[in-house]
DNA sequence: TGCTGTGAACCGTTTCACAGCT
DNA sequence: AGCTGTGAAACGGTTCACAGCA
């Protein structure tokens, strides 16, 4: 889980404050600083914690302590009091923090203040799935664009906005000033779309198609790949029937398994949703 | 979790299967520290060297080197040679890697041999998307149950699969199998889903819903959370905005942007497919 | 000669433990 | 007395640089 996506080799990633002779290099101002400090891995927990937070809001809770925001979130207080002296100090020695205070600064330090207008591309399944999907996009990320080859989806509204062409990619975006592209396309017509979008002036790229994006130094590109995450959970099994087919008591692969639950807190993929569904769907068991 | 201190001196790269029959005394297999060895990290990493590898196949090439095989994956060569390290040396001095050696060898590790049926719950949008995805899914990872709570989507087949109701999930999961779920339900919904899936014999989760679930110990969960990838997204955006404001060249928001290209090695969330499409569509501008 | 495989240095993240405030 | 905020230690993963082998 590391950051940034680093260019290759040696290539030299001057990313702070590199003395490389530069100009006015050392009195970089502080706000930037602090955006900067704070760690990648940091920043994806804020959001699971503001998830919780508006959670707790909508319950009336005010007040919270590290210790239990830290269990509704699935990670240790310690490491949630490190994420959040990240972006100041906003809670009370011997009380804990005030709720409506952390929502509103963890919105600021994640720049949700903002509206960020977003395009999708590739209004398949999944492309459906995430116009459609208003408990996400709509929050805080009004989808503003939508774009495909398919000479029929053409005009055709899907979660009320109507599907430009892929060619028009370029000037839709410059002019509804979408900041953020999805990219749900196949593998191969990815970059290509991705490379408009960034001449369209999208600085930030959610790529769902598995390919390794090729982009500008400008321009954040993550990436989500769902067979990724099937074969690390495949992984995991094969791991586990190996434990099992050793270890003497429990060798069977569907037994109810050990007592004491654990927590997913989580390691590897961000995430967290500011609310709602994950789809608009009703499911209650 | 873990600690203990990798033994790394198994120069001759030994085989998966152990002598099980053997004294179950001290010597834990080697297999199973190998496993256990690998980094998290490079197991993500690996999936992706594995769909790169695939292309390549299928083009006919039969060699790699480190440096081909990094560049196209988008890491650098020193973090892809030691990641195949840890599945044992496969590769030759001088020379490079055996295409086709190395796409077995990855899929030996990540468990791909052997198939792992899955189910998904939450037939909404995402899960239709999910269940009609035949490119990631239906490879290596067979659909074999489909739930929904919705009466009306009952028995309706979907990518071929019928739905059935959620509260069927313990039994249908038994009867067919299934080790890996998917839940695509709405927030509510999905500890109560877990708990079943689990009660069902599943041992790996996909969890779509924006909620850190409690598993046993013996449960592996991983979390794919759109809004939080959008926040971390948004976060940049507005770092590169502070940034900009502060830089005296480029002061406006959608400019062409410099120079070098960037291959996206991604660090963050972790992806690959195996090959095909994200979706259904067809997109190729 | 050229490229792999890997110990060792390096660096970011997590955990610990306690000082400091309310 | 209690809980936050944070240095410092511990850990794990990444990068470096070179030994070892074809």
């Amino acid at each position: 889980m590391t950051a940034h996506g680093e260019g290759e080799r040696d290539a030299a990633g001057q990313p702070a404050n590199v003395p490389s002779g530069s100009p006015e290099s050392i009195a970089v101002p502080a706000a930037r600083e602090r955006a900067r400090a704070i760690p990648e891995a940091a920043v994806a927990r804020l959001a699971v914690y503001l998830r919780v937070l508006s959670g707790l809001d909508e319950r009336g809770t005010t007040t919270v302590s590290s210790e239990e925001l830290a269990a509704f979130a699935g990670v240790n207080s310690a490491k949630l009091r490190k994420d959040l002296s990240y972006i100041g100090s906003y809670g009370t020695r011997g009380v804990g923090y005030e709720v409506s205070v952390l929502i509103g600064q963890i919105e600021r330090t994640l720049g949700l203040t903002k509206k960020h207008r977003v395009a999708v591309v590739g209004i398949g399944n999944l492309g459906h799935a995430l116009a459609n999907y208003g408990g996400f996009l709509n929050r805080g990320f009004p989808v503003a664009a939508l774009f495909d080859l398919d000479p029929d989806l053409l005009d055709v509204p899907v979660g009320g906005i109507p599907v430009s062409a892929v060619d028009d990619i370029v000037d839709v975006c410059r002019d509804r000033e979408v900041t953020i592209g999805v990219i749900a396309t196949p593998a191969e017509g990815a970059q290509e779309v991705c490379d408009r979008l960034v001449e369209g002036g999208v600085v930030c790229i959610l790529n769902f198609a598995p390919v390794v994006l090729r982009v500008p130094e400008h321009v954040e590109v993550r990436k989500v790949d769902l067979a990724v995450e099937m074969q690390i959970l495949s992984f995991h099994v094969a791991r586990r029937n190996q434990e099992a087919a050793v270890v003497p008591g429990i060798a069977g692969g569907t037994d109810a398994g050990p007592p004491g639950d654990r927590v997913n807190g989580n390691g590897n993929s961000k995430s967290a949703l500011e609310r709602g569904d994950v789809d608009g769907m009703v499911v209650r068991p």
